[in-house]
DNA sequence: AACATATAGTTGTTTATGCAACTATACAAA
DNA sequence: TTTGTATAGTTGCATAAACAACTATATGTT
């Protein structure tokens, strides 16, 4: 029984995720700050299609944890930017190949190496070791719900 | 320099916080299952109003982390459903001071009961120190970016 | 072929967040 | 008193998430 291991007053703290909001925050911020205007969740998905493109919306799903409905928009609003592009498959006709522009190939080192420099930056005077606890406690409750 | 930490796979899973929104879905599933019909939001107001009630909307915002506007449209969300109400302080007219209704204060223990159960299914299998070390870095990230 | 079922994606609705611009009150300094 | 400034809260706008209901295509069974 775990049941007194949080103080109430912990409780929401842990549960509204203020760590990974602040990162999501600042990394906003940052991509800002250096005229590069999309959103975070944006970022994410492009940066699935920079490690493999042309990936299907149900597999960028999967890969950043959202639903369906989600990726429609999110997809939606990188088409009007000009970052991807629908391409139906010839093999199966209910799916949707997601393609990156050229502009959203140029795109990727200078948001990666921002992305790198905040995550350094939050991640400042934390121990390698504290760290991987720290991942470690995070997939097992993730793993947990799912 | 904390550069090659994390492999660039790992890095989105880690900015979009998956445990706690896992925590937070799962949260809002049993509500809803019990019949209860507010969002996680909407209880993390709640809870701070259970700690103290009569609090300021601006004392909410730092307690859960929120900025003012968001804080304004949870409190008219909440004051609709008849959970709080608004009243203006007599000292400080600038201010409201949010109190709980009865309606609101029957809540507050049966999703207690909720909450920390869900909290003990997440954590299911995590040992205390880990959790301890977890929570430390997360609070350190947090502080490194606030 | 016909039917059922599963899968991929879209649309509508509600709720919430982030940011900027705004109003109103309080307070402090000249 | 006036002027400036800080604080509390609200409003408008864009983006995103969760959920349910929907369309269209594919697949498997009889």
């Amino acid at each position: 029984m775990l049941n007194n291991q949080f103080k109430k007053g912990e409780l929401y703290s842990f549960i509204s995720g203020k760590a990974s909001t602040a990162i999501a925050r600042k990394l906003q911020k940052n991509f800002k700050h250096a005229g590069i205007e999309i959103t975070i969740e944006q970022w994410s998905i492009l940066s699935q299609l920079w490690k493999e493109d042309g990936r299907s919306q149900q597999q960028l799903c999967e890969a950043t944890f959202r639903d369906k409905p989600s990726i429609t928009r999110l997809v939606d609003n990188l088409e009007k930017l000009d970052l991807v592009k629908r391409v139906p498959s010839k093999n199966d006709r209910r799916i949707n190949l997601i393609f990156l522009t050229t502009a959203a190939k140029n795109l990727e080192s200078e948001t990666m190496e921002i992305a790198n420099a905040t995550l350094n930056e939050a991640l400042e005077g934390v121990n390698q070791k504290d760290l991987e606890t720290a991942k470690t406690v995070l997939q097992k409750v993730y793993d947990n719900l799912a």
